[in-house]
DNA sequence: TATGAATGAGTTTTCATTCAT
DNA sequence: AATGAATGAAAACTCATTCAT
């Protein structure tokens, strides 16, 4: 997934000090990108910012397209290294498994959500300039996508499961259901953290979250997580 | 909402002519931007493209960010005109009136995600753009979270009505069960209808927009359509 | 002295109504240039602040710049009319006549300075701008040098005067002297009046103009003006 | 009292070859000013004088306004070293010292306005845009305001130390009468210098000025300057 | 590698003046 | 005469990218 920019300037530093220097470009870019978001950032911030001078950002970038790309794909790797690890990696999605006892699915959606969120929370400034960069940068929009096809598509199959298992109604169409429990979360996520969309508590809403989730698909909810 | 230009441009023009070259420029801003977006939009585009002076843009709007307030501002009164009318105005939305027919939610709640639908559709293009802008400009963003926050409290007071007249779960948020399941409809045909993330089939994505809600609200789902 | 501009609108209205509009037009612009000094004056705030439509600015005036001159040339009429009715019109200068007896001169002296300089303050805003335009405009130049001449000349004639008349030094150059004494009143005045360099106590600077005067000058003071 | 400009633009170079191109930019934005004035000066002109691209002026200089400090700082600095060097900076002005001999003061008098008249001489193009940019930008205006009032304070002190030894009448009010002679000397010249006021001969003006300084403080004038 | 200067095309906005009604 | 819309040539300023050292 690394390594989307085009190729004209040396990508992979030699020295040990080249490495040095290309790394505090990329914090420092993550940094002013949060900062100002992707349009008002300036090559001369990202630079300044990293303390190296203004011509030494096109050694190890082409362009600021391709630290934004090397600093996103950081991120989505984060996302989901980090919420796949306990369960799974998306809103609704469940590792393959045991997960045949009734109960079980209840509390690996929970898990599943509650892990998203912090790695949302985590990250929700720079995805907050990802949104951003998606509106009009065809090749972002082709990564995000790819994610997303993934993770829904992981989320999908965990319904089939549970439908041949028969803790979910046959009725419901795998692929669409991930994809708009996927919508959901994702979207709340956004709006509340974000854009800022005051739910002045957190358990509330993700409680919520977990509880449409399980009743959408026919769960019987986890017992309380003691 | 429109008029954010300070005051030496004539917002208003005083003749019919006058009228009739404004509307030319919002209807040329509409199609320019839907075209090109609106960071890739320059006003002679949109001056061109209504066959009338570069200059006379600054006529009637004091920048490319006012045109795009009103095109918008029109565009959300289509959306919110359009898909109130029958009797709800957005996803999982109600009207007052009799609705404590257990069956009669259901039927408005599809109702009301099938008007949303049509008019997202409509205007899926702008929605785009809306998207776009809302990414960096705050007064923009307050704009939309104005308009969510009204739709959303609709909703809320819908499932409060349900809740009392007990065919919906006393256990629910209304307040945030409204912003999730608005969240789930909004970003399913944000993804769909501008990402172009290709559910072939528009009625399978609807009817499961439709399930999911009724069946995360607990309402029994209404007779067939017939 | 009137009618500077060049000529392609009627500059002579015909009808009384037109007559009316032109004299709100000159009031206004005069108005107008006070409030924001030529620069930063546009047509659209003259016609504006005159409520006459945009247009009808070109009804009576071909530019800007005409009706300026416009208005300068009422404002230099009322600077030598009023300044030289009592006795004389600028700095230094003298009517002709029985000025013989030696202190006549010194309370000559006296009284124009006040009287030019009630004039300045009565038109210190339009003085700024005159200023402001005469910097750039050499038409502009050129109208005041011509009144400077004039107002110097008398002055020095004046001087000549006193001198045959032994009241005054005749060392001095009577062209020169009127020319650097005009020079002190005036741009002191400009600099009190209109760039506000803070002499407290307006009295303290006119009674040292009259003193510098008279004693460059040779003049005996004036008995007090009881 | 030049560094304008908020932060964004590198002010001052970092390297030789930088402080080379600002110097050249310097130069020739004195020269096209001295040329066209100020408000006829665009950018171009200037980016084109020194040779360099267009957006090089802006590495240098935020705006045309800033190399305008810049150039006009560097006249003022010449203008106050130049003619404060011998032992008097303005007109009138006089160094600390022993000046008690009843000539000397006028010896210094005179000195000091043949300096300023130099001073002016050489640089009575910039003079001119000076006075036309001091008409419409106030932060303009307050640099030479203090200009104004540290050389007439100066003045003014040289006038109470002559009164304190006797040779300057008591009568006269020091604040004031430096305040105005310095008007006289300075508009003067200016109307000689830049507007071209003919005075066919440059010694009969400064001897007038010397001659009416003199005799308005009540110096005894000082012997030939043999 | 590192540095920072140089480049100039690209956009927005202004506004005096002209026109159509 | 009056009205207000239409015009479009300027001009300033930005900033990603390239270069020279």
């Amino acid at each position: 997934m690394a390594d989307t920019g085009a190729g004209e300037s040396p990508q992979a530093p030699l020295t040990e000090r080249g490495a040095r220097t290309r790394e505090r470009l990329i914090a420092a870019a993550r940094e002013v990108f949060e900062e100002r978001g992707f349009l008002e950032t300036r090559v001369a911030h990202i630079a300044r910012h990293a303390k190296v001078a203004y011509g030494s950002f096109y050694t190890y970038f082409p362009s600021k397209e391709a630290v934004f790309l090397e600093v996103a794909d950081r991120l989505f790797e984060d996302m989901t290294r980090r919420s796949s690890t306990p369960g799974d990696s998306t809103p609704g999605d469940s590792a393959p498994g045991d997960d045949t006892a009734s109960a079980e699915p209840a509390a690996r959606v929970r898990r599943a959500n509650r892990a998203y969120f912090e790695a949302y929370r985590r990250n929700a400034k720079m995805m907050a300039i990802i949104e951003q960069v998606a509106t009009f940068n065809e090749e972002f929009q082709e990564m995000r996508r790819k994610h997303r096809a993934e993770s829904v598509g992981r989320s999908a199959r965990a319904i089939e499961r549970w439908q041949r298992a028969g803790i979910v109604d046959a009725g419901i169409d795998p692929e669409m259901a991930a994809r708009a429990l996927a919508a959901m979360v994702d979207h709340s996520l956004y709006l509340w953290l974000v854009q800022g969309d005051d739910p002045s508590d957190t358990e509330r809403l993700l409680d919520t979250l977990d509880a449409l989730n399980l009743r959408a698909l026919g769960l019987r909810p986890a017992p309380e997580p003691s």
